[in-house]
Formats: structure tokens, sequence, C-alpha cells
RNA sequence: CGGGGCGUAGCGCAGCCUGGUAGCGCGCCUGCCUUGGGCGCAGGAAGCCGUCGGUUCAAAUCCGGCCGCCCCGACCA
């Protein structure tokens, strides 16, 4: 391609908008512009690395197992009324109706439309399993968009659906699929990892994201420094063997006064005991039921695993008010002993080993002191806290999790029947018996992938494209042509070569300084620039240099096309 | 939806408090000059000051409504 004929308006200047990197240098790349919020134009050369992500998907989708297809973005409420998502959804769904006033919807997400599909068109275990793609634009009116297109309300999505006979033909996908992603990132040159994650709403019990590693990324990870364990925050655990002490060490539990003091540093420091030793009460709302929830002083709650637990579609906390009614005490100085009779406990797993603990007393500026769980009071026992860098691994003996951040770029989940039983999916199995699909989805973010490839791989002066998804793998530069025509001629002539050898060559024969070129060809990011100028030239040489090197490589001009595919072809195999 | 902020030339901003001729940098156009990391000089085009209304002799400036956008929070595959 060449620059004058293209369309790529790059800038020297940041829109004030732009917080993240990747929206940054996508709006200077010239990649893309906004229309309205969250509403982007994919610019020619984003363009080319959208299609090249795509194509690395259909490559490893296909290879799995799956079979393209195209669905509608319009879909019409009576599915989603089906489902029961068309009120569960929010606003975030962006509906509207057509012009005989039926109620419709841009599609988000598409396992209301597969899953009427497949039902009306498989009917026997014979035709199982099926796992269908598509590649689409969808729409979420997000409540707030930012980040460009980290989290835009229009963007492109890659999502699937697999439908087996049984759960355990639907492990096989799941894993095929898991494998499939693991392939894909590695071949779009990123550095990711796959975490375990919370399935939220949908209930169920497997669920991975795949998470592009960046500093600016979104999500909290936590990953065992020893063994595979990997999770977002919201799902993490750490080792639950707090074993009960022994109750040769018990003390009798005493009352004592804690004027004003609500907050655990205060008590703390007041009665010089450790955060560790408390029995933290916290009082919260399940779907408008409250619920009191006991956690180690130095531990937080972790509301998805509450929510998960108690299976409700919302977890918040109890306001004073609500905190006075429900436990009979003020915020601050609840606890469990002597708790109404109607009010459900549930403690965190460390709460077992507390010994000889500090809790709210349950009246106005009184604390518990020498409280012992199982002596003093009954709980539900589960995984509540989160977890934090620093925690034993719950998977190996002696691991340490670390903390990482990153962006979710996929997910896959499996979804069991919540749909097929729903919609009434079903087909006949072998002995002629009715059954719902077990299902599973996977999603992939195709323009959230191009932007966390950026937030991954940039420096100072603009993008470093990992060559598997880079818009064009060489940038020509020729130096000062219009007076130097030998330096145009080589440039052409190298173009030409290259083009035909089938390299994807952006070449700059705008006639800018060559300050300005490369300053541009920075910012492109292209991952090899070949500079072609008088200097080099009268030594027969040209200067090729890897935009994540600072230093250029001189090699002779005839053998420049060779070298450059050389560079190329290795890069490739690098992410094959 | 709660809190905060911003809408002035294509982009980034000043001007607004204290009402009276709309300004700067970048970009763009012309010419000369220069040419290996965003050259220099000279000339030029370009703005219904988001929008509607109010106050005033006079509004970018003061007041109100609306619209749009951004930031923080809650939410989210």
């Amino acid at each position: 391609m060449r620059y004058s004929q293209y369309f790529l308006p790059t800038s020297a200047d940041t829109p004030s908008d732009a917080v993240v990197i990747s929206h940054k240098l996508m709006l200077r790349a010239g990649m893309i512009r906004k229309l309205a919020a969250g509403i982007y134009t994919y610019m020619p050369f984003a363009l080319r690395t959208i299609h090249k992500i795509s194509n690395i998907l259909r490559e490893e989708l296909n290879r799995a197992g799956a079979i393209e297809l195209l669905m509608p973005a319009v879909q019409p409420a009576e599915l989603w009324q089906e489902s029961g998502r068309w009120s569960q959804y929010g606003p975030e769904l962006l509906r509207f109706k057509d012009r005989k006033d039926g109620d419709f919807c841009f599609g988000p997400t598409h396992e209301e439309v597969i899953t009427a599909l497949v039902r009306s068109e498989i009917r026997s275990y014979r035709n199982l399993p099926v796992n269908l793609y598509q590649i689409q634009t969808k729409f979420r009116d997000e409540i707030r968009p930012r980040f460009g297109l980290m989290r835009g309300r229009e963007f492109i999505m890659k999502d699937g659906y697999s439908f087996d006979a049984d759960e355990a033909g639907a492990m096989v996908t799941y894993w095929k699929m898991y494998e499939a992603y693991r392939r894909i990132f590695h071949r779009c040159g990123l550095k990711f990892r796959p975490v375990e994650a919370d399935t939220g709403n949908i209930g169920g019990s497997l669920s991975h994201e795949f998470q592009v590693l960046a500093e600016s990324g979104e999500d909290a990870l936590l990953n065992c420094g020893s063994c595979d364990y990997a999770a977002n925050v919201e799902k993490a655990s750490e080792r639950n063997d707090a074993a009960a002490p022994d109750p040769a060490g018990f003390l009798p539990v005493e009352t004592v006064d804690t004027p004003g003091m609500g907050r655990i540093e205060e008590v703390s420091a007041f009665l010089q005991r450790p955060p560790e030793q408390f029995i933290k009460m916290l009082v919260c709302l399940a779907d408008g039921t409250p619920v009191a929830v006991l956690v180690r002083g130095d531990h937080e709650l972790n509301p998805v695993k509450l929510k998960g637990l108690l299976g409700a579609d919302a977890v918040e906390m109890a306001d004073d008010a609500m905190v006075l009614s429900a436990a009979g005490a003020p915020a601050g100085f609840v606890g469990p002993i002597g708790l109404k009779g109607n009010l459900r406990l549930l403690a965190d797993h460390a709460v077992r080993g507390v010994l000889n603990g500090v809790c709210g007393a349950n009246q106005a500026d009184k604390h518990r002191i020498h409280v012992n769980p199982g002596r003093d009071f009954q709980a539900e026992y589960a995984d509540l806290r989160m977890a934090r860098a620093g925690g034993r691994c719950p998977k190996c003996e002696g691991g340490v999790l670390e903390a990482h951040r990153g962006i979710e770029v996929g997910h896959v989940f499996y979804l069991g029947l919540k749909y097929s039983r729903a919609m009434k999916a079903q087909f006949l199995d072998a002995a002629g018996k009715e059954n719902p699909f077990v299902m599973g989805c996977y999603g992939i973010g195709v323009t959230r992938t191009m932007a966390a490839a950026i937030e991954q791989n940039h420096d100072a002066h603009g993008v470093i494209w990992p060559m598997p998804i880079a818009p064009f793998h060489v940038i020509l530069c020729p130096i000062n042509p219009k007076k130097d025509e030998e330096a145009g001629r080589a440039a052409d002539a190298l173009y030409g070569e290259l083009t035909q050898a089938g390299v994807e060559v952006l070449h700059d024969d705008r006639g800018e300084r060559a300050g300005s070129m490369f300053a541009d060809a920075d910012l492109l990011g292209v991952p090899i620039r070949v500079a072609i100028g008088a200097r080099g030239l009268k030594d027969g040489i040209v200067e090729i240099k890897r935009r994540n090197e600072a230093e250029p490589a001189r090699v002779p001009l005839k053998e420049a096309a060779r070298v450059v595919q050389d560079m190329i072809r290795q890069d490739l195999e690098k992410y094959a």
C-alpha cells in the first residue's frame, strides 16, 4: 500500500478525552474515530488488524471443529421473553420497536437466537454435538462506556455456542474450546493467562476468562507462583485449612466498653489486639433478605462468593437502619453471640481458627473478648473472603498467590441446561427420550483484543504490534525521494519485490521529512522499518530496524527483500 | 443513576470572574528555503463561541432549561 494513496491520518497530539494508552494511540494512529459515546469507526489501518485477529479465530475454531455462521443483529423480544431475559437484562439491552410496534433489541449476545435455531433444526442425538460461532457487531448500552475500544458500547465479538447430548460431551467440548482459545491468543502474539472465573448469575461451576496481562487491566488476578492455579479475584480462593483451636486454651467471654469505636482499627488499637483476632460481622441483604456474615478482622468479604453461595441475584450491604433492625444493635457493634433467631449466620472458613477473639457485643459501645467459634456460636462455614496476594495457594502445597492485572478478552462458559430448558430445546436420545441440550458458550472480544494488544505492547513513541496481528509487516521509508532519485527508485523497486512476495508493505511515499516519517512509523508500530537513503545507498546499504529494537541492521540493498522476509517468517513461527 | 467537570477554528487550549473589535499553538492552503528523528521564513483560509430562552443599549462572558461529552462511583461477557 502506498501511503499517499491510503487513508491513514496520524496526529502528533492527543485528544484530551482519552485516558488509557490504547485509546490515545488508536486516535493518534488514525485507527479509530468516535461517532458517539462508546461507538467508533474502525479506520482502514485498524480494520486490517481486526481482520487478522478474525482470521486467526477462524482458523483455530475451525480446526477445533466449530462452524461459522452469521445470525441477525436485530432480535425479536419474543425470544428473550422465552428465556426470561427480556425482563432480567436491564437497560444495557438496547430495545426498540419496529414500524408495526413490535418489540426488538439489538443483540448483545445470541444464546436465544442460537438456541431457537438449533431447537428447530436438530432432533436427534445422532446430529450432536454441534458447535457454531459467528463474528459480529454487538451492542451493549453500557452504563458508562470508557477507555475507547476497551469498553465500548458497539464492539465486534466472536461468540460461539455448543450443543451436546450430555454433560460429559459438553465437558469435552468445553476443554476443546479452552485449548483453542489458548492457541488463538498465543498466535496473536499476546501474553495472556486463562483464569478461573465467577459464573455470575448463570450459575454452574465452570468458567474461564482469558486475560491479556497488562498493568492497565480492569481485572485483578491472582495466580500461584508454584503451580498453574490462576483465578479472577472475584473467584480466587486461599487455602482454607484453619483448624479449630484446642478448647483447653479457651478463656471465659467478657464484655468490655469500647465507647464510640465501631471500626476494627479503633477497637484493635484500643484493646491492643491485632485485627486477625477479630471476628467481623457484616449484615448483607441478599435479594432483600438480611443475612449475617462473619469474616476475620483483617479479611474482606467477597460479595460475589456470597451471592453465589446464596444463589441470589443481588447482594448489597445493609444500611445502618437495616443493621439495627436485623441484628438488634447499631452498626459497628454487631456480633454473632445472641443473634435474633431468624437471622442466618454464615462465616468464612478462617473464622474457625480464631482463638479468644473479639467481636461486637450486640449493644452500643461494647465488644466481647475471648470469643471462641464453636463454643460461643454456631455458623455455616464457607469460602467467603477475598483472596489476597501473599495468601496460600488452594491447589498446591506451599504455593503463594501473586497479583496481576488483566484485560478480559475471552470467556469460556459451561451453560448446562439454562437456555435449553427455558426454551424447551430438546433432542431425542438413543432410547427415544426427550432431553434438553447441554450447552456451552464462548466469547472473544475482537476489538477489545486489538486494544489489549496495544495496552500490552507500546512505548513512549507508539504502538509495537506483534507480527501476527500487525496491520502491515513492513513500513518502507525512502529518505528525501524527490531530490534523491536513487532512493526513490530503490524504494519503489523494493516495494514491488516485497509486495510480489506477498509481504504486506506500507510504502511511505508521501515525501515527508525523515523526522516526520520515522515518528509516524514508530507511532503506527509496524514491526519492521526499512529506511532507504543516500547515506546508506552510496555503499549499497539499506537500514532494516525492528520496531522493538533500538539499532538498525545495515543490509545490502540486494539482500533486503530476503532479510525482511526472513524476519517476518521468524516472528510468525514464534507464534505458530 | 449519584457526585464532579467540560462544550470557543480540524486538534489542543486561552478569553468568561470584571459584558463592548474572538485569540494562541499545532494542523491546513500559497510561495521561498530546508531535507537521516515531528525544519525555517513570509503570506493566507477557516469559528452562529453546543443549543434554546432570559437579563441588558450591548452576551462567548451574567441567569435558566435542554443536548452532548469526559472523570469518579455503583454495574458489567
